[in-house]
DNA sequence: ATTATCTATAGATCTATAGATAATGC
DNA sequence: ATTATCTATAGATCTATAGATAATGC
């Protein structure tokens, strides 16, 4: 029954990924703490020496989503082969794929308006996000100043996540795709 | 007990429009059918006798509260007195009275991300609302084509949708502002 | 000896339904 | 007689915890 430490340290690091797309796939309260730990061939009894609560799981894992974002895309910035690193991301976000494909989105098109109703930690863990998502893009968006680029990343950002979340509410329709068409071509992504 | 049938439908009404602020301010899984009933001075067995089930209940606060928000948005092209029907819409759209005041603001960005885990039913008033929202908004963009007004419309609303989730998400704090200002900035409506 | 994970369950929900009650509406 | 609403509850959850078990780690 007990493994080892490493093993042990792994098997947090599962629970949290695998929660990461669950709850992303179907919200916090769609989801119980024994179907998230199951999933990773655990059982719900050992959750509570892991975690504090099932909302201390869900910062982790706004954290952790928010991380591997970020880190994906830093990558297409240092990527000599692309040259047009905003380009590249706003494609990718605004895709079919993107939008049907819940388990990998973005969380603030699926989890942010639940913010609200958690945790101090969960809280901290979004705005957090917005910050250092803003941060990031105000490095490569076009702008002449500081300032200019800042408010540039905060409105390109805004349309994206609101192109998004319309797309699906859209449904499987015309408009879906033209959503998310008429922001691409706005933002000169296609 | 039995009450008049006008004040039966009356009933109807009022469970509708108090499930739709519930809604969302808590969320679908956060208020129970027993607290909805009860904040409109009935009791929970009566439920079915109006509504299929609790998902039917959210298909009709969807139709009602888009209906809502648009017949407000009419008026402001309507009246005299407001120039400029866009920038009334946004400017209150974009204010920290939206975004604070959950119970009464737009659905895309409370209840839209839910919306895939519901029955066709609350996917298709989604779906509608999107549609109409569009639509309206097409009406009132600047442009030169028909093409270029609903594109306009449908980049423009994007962006509030996402700003406005964006804003909560940033919490109690200087970004969740800023990100308003510079999308409003950027409308040219402030 | 310690501890990571397991089984089992307490206690608190929540949706949906059954049957009673008391008023309307013919 | 009909029916809108009520009280009560069945049955199915779900979070969190208690205590057992079987490995690790000193």
């Amino acid at each position: 029954m007990k493994v080892t430490r490493d093993k042990a340290e792994l098997n947090r690091e599962l629970v949290i990924e695998a929660a990461s797309e669950l709850f992303r796939e179907r919200g916090f309260d769609g989801i119980s703490i024994a179907e998230i730990m199951n999933s990773v061939g655990l059982t719900v009894g050992g959750f509570y020496k892991s975690f504090e609560s099932k909302d201390d799981l869900l910062a982790h894992c706004c954290r952790k989503i928010s991380e591997q974002s970020l880190t994906k895309w830093g990558s297409y910035v240092t990527n000599p082969k692309i040259t047009d690193p905003l380009k590249k991301i706003g494609s990718s976000y605004l895709s079919s794929k993107n939008r049907d494909d819940l388990k990998h989105t973005c969380i603030f098109t699926t989890l942010a308006p639940e913010a609200p109703r958690h945790s101090n930690e969960v809280k901290d863990a979004f705005s957090n996000s917005v910050d250092l998502t803003i941060e990031f893009l105000s490095t490569i968006v076009a702008g002449d100043t500081e300032h200019s680029k800042r408010m540039n990343a905060i409105s390109t950002f805004s349309q994206w996540v609101g192109a998004l979340i319309l797309s699906r509410a859209a449904g499987d329709s015309e408009l879906s795709i033209e959503i998310l068409e008429a922001v691409k071509a706005e933002s000169s992504i296609d």
